[in-house]
DNA sequence: TATTGTAACTAACAATCGTTAGTTTTGTAA
DNA sequence: TTACAAAACTAACGATTGTTAGTTACAATA
């Protein structure tokens, strides 16, 4: 992304996902209505199909494109060189690098992926599935390398999946500390343990 | 609690709030109607006003309760003796123990609490940053004590309640593994680390 | 200038929402 | 058996929901 170097043109479709996401995160999906989304863009509800079908399709664009960021992300990572516990850290540092750029839409794949319907819901299931068996064969494979201690495999893996999920919270809070500081302090705390 | 030897007899109110926290669990507040909850019970939405004054009633009653239960925790724990990290050892034991007793209650106050009105949600911020202040104040204390690494103290709060707040989803998958067993475990894994 | 496509608008739709009023059923105590 | 209270019911209310139809304002192009 040249995001830091020239601004974006946004389609007014991309536009509205965005205004859309920020207000999913507030108060839910089920809680914002067409018209709260149309109001905080100053225009009509009705102007805004327009540019989409309807409110599920603002939540599939929402989810599944960053759903698919972290599927590939931890596939790529996956399968390349090096020991378990590189590669279980370079999984984190990617998920955190995500987090930081799209954490209006992971506030919405965390809370509101139920409320997307048909093929939609089980494309995400399919993709949130994958992504937790890489992080799982990573983690094994840690322990049976001796990288990583004999724990129950599912208790490390439960531990650094909702640090990670749960970070979109604590990126606003997050103010002044940088995002490389954030990595490598995060990473130690989620490795090395704290004592 | 003497649920485990003796059948509570429910109130019918909290016959109500016990359902509704399990449908709130699946698909958020906002999402679940009266007569989605009416359904559940085999009565009318009308029949329910019969207990409960509406459907804020219901989210009050649930969140704050718990929310209460938490903070009474952590508060009597801050203010024992033992060092820091005992402490902190005894707080995430604590936190497990309430979790598995009331995980759909606790989906709410995660996911809904935003959705209270008025006093209640005044009450609940204020119990809820009381929380995590105790939880702050120990770690530092731990820092000092030169029992927890300098970290940034942030990032190890974070790291620790974002575990913490995420198990009630991993509950169900716990399955066969007993609650003290996952205790040792996440406690290891929180405060030590996996390598 | 005439045309065309984009994007806004007004008005309204059927469905569902939380809730209330008034009535009937049901179980228990006198 | 009668009396009463608890808890269910039917019916409906005004408000809000996502969405559609038809129309208008405006900018760029031919």
């Amino acid at each position: 992304c040249f995001v830091i170097f020239t601004v974006m043109k946004l389609t007014r479709k991309e536009e509205i996902v965005v205004v859309a996401a920020k207000l999913f995160k507030e108060k839910g999906y089920s809680a914002v209505s067409m018209r709260d989304i149309a109001q905080q863009m100053d225009i009509k509800a009705a102007s805004l199909y327009n540019h989409i079908k309807g409110k599920q399709e603002i939540l599939s664009s929402l989810v599944l494109h960053v759903a698919e960021k972290f599927t590939n992300s931890t596939q790529t990572i996956t399968s390349q060189d090096g020991t378990a516990l590189q590669r279980l850290k370079k999984l984190i540092e990617v998920h955190i690098d995500i987090t930081v750029h799209h954490a209006d839409a992971i506030a919405a794949l965390n809370n509101d992926w139920m409320h997307l319907d048909g093929q939609d819901l089980l494309d995400f299931i399919a993709m949130r599935d994958q992504y937790e068996e890489n992080f799982r064969s990573i983690i094994k494979q840690g322990i049976q390398e001796q990288q990583i201690k004999a724990k129950e495999p599912e208790v490390i893996l439960f531990s650094i999946l909702s640090t990670l999920r749960t970070l979109y919270l604590w990126n606003e809070k997050r103010g002044k500390l940088e995002v490389n500081v954030l990595k490598k302090e995060l990473v130690s705390v989620l490795i090395s343990g704290i004592v």
